[in-house]
DNA sequence: GTAAAATGTTAGACAAGACTAACAAAATTT
DNA sequence: AAATTTTGTTAGTCTTGTCTAACATTTTAC
């Protein structure tokens, strides 16, 4: 019923709208690598299918069907991520391009012996939440570390970029989901952070970096 | 470098050629319920691509780098089955079709990950042998059921037939791999057999059933 | 408030993998 | 060995998902 590149274009739509509120056809074909007249005329597609509420010239909206379609395919893909890490021995760093994969499986056993297996996760090994048997996400309002000031102890309980140059480089200076820092020093020049944790102190991060790890209090 | 299209194309060629000896196209459309020109069009691209040896009207052949990719997909479906079967809680009679889209997954890591986590596994939970990482498949020289005569008592050690129909007919039997088997009577009119192992006696099998059942002495 | 830039749309082409219709060769039957 | 059947091939069409080139609209800048 929904092709695998349907699939990857509601996927796209979904998490854009996340992050960016309105979607327009250029951030989609950004997003896919894709050039815009193919982003467009999938929308129209998409639109036929009442998937997306495509009108000339506006902004894209996923239509119910369309988010509750999205979301089951990001919550295979969290399940997945979860039980490449927890089952199977990968490392966070290691999990999307496979979980990028087996989201497409076609088989509601596989997930569901997966989600059994797991305990009924609610979180993936990135913090993200796993979208329930509807496709509906909770979301949770963590803070980046971006918006927190010097003396602040907050919690790592996310990270916003699952790709596997940015988790190595979390994995090199040992942060993991859990952690708890505590702020030192914020350079106001370039909002970069000095954080200490567990063994590690005085680590600094970018504001990249920063703004990738979302906290709570 | 070859599209799931071609995989399933070269599979078909490798388990065609093992049962069948020579391939024609006729067989290999029949087997992957596509029509004859299809079949045709697609060997003259994977000639090109030095996966099979075509010529006009002589038998289809793979050459030896055909041989090897398609070895390593089977080995791909077969190590996820076994995985399905042994670590993920399913019965060997659901595991066929999850495999089968499994099989396709590019991510050497995730299959050397299964791979380790079974114990290097030589055989799938249907009894087939596993190709090693060289796409080499070790070919035991079983015997079908319908080969043995009365009195013989031997040792079910593979099914060729993974659908979940033929493994269910099984499984209402308790027939499982490694049962003793012992012929109580053959049918010289239609070849049926009667057999009895573990708790059941004189369970009566069509030669259809029988010629799918593979054992040793 | 018009000009320029950015964004969106339409039209037409192309590759992959499927199809049907028509033709060709090989194998089988009688 | 000629006729018939089966098998194989060629040619041309279709759909999906991509592209480029050209054109249209909206937004931004001055």
């Amino acid at each position: 019923m929904v092709s695998l590149t349907e699939e990857n274009y509601l996927k796209a739509l979904l998490s854009l709208a996340k992050e960016k509120g309105e979607v327009n056809v250029t951030d989609l074909s950004k997003h896919l690598g894709i050039k815009m007249p193919t982003a467009n005329s999938m929308m129209k597609k998409l639109a036929e299918k009442k998937l997306v509420v495509y009108e000339s010239y506006k902004p894209l909206r996923l239509t119910e069907k369309g988010k509750k379609t999205a979301g089951l395919i990001i919550r295979k893909h969290r399940l997945t991520e979860m039980f490449l890490v927890d089952k199977m021995g990968f490392g966070w760093e290691q999990v999307h391009e496979i979980a990028e994969q087996i989201e497409h499986i076609h088989s509601q056993d596989f997930f569901e012996k997966m989600d059994a297996l797991l305990g009924y996760p609610k979180f993936d090994p990135h913090g993200s939440p796993i979208p329930d048997k509807n496709g509906k996400m909770e979301w949770i309002s963590y803070q980046t570390l971006t918006h927190c000031s010097v003396g602040d102890v907050v919690n790592l309980a996310a990270v916003t970029n699952s790709s596997a140059e940015f988790l190595k480089f979390l994995n090199a200076r040992e942060l993991k989901l859990g952690a708890r820092l505590r702020i030192v020093a914020v350079e106001s020049f370039d909002k970069s952070m000095t954080i200490s944790y567990d063994g590690r102190s005085d680590e600094v991060l970018s504001a990249l970096v920063c703004e990738k790890l979302l906290v709570t209090l």
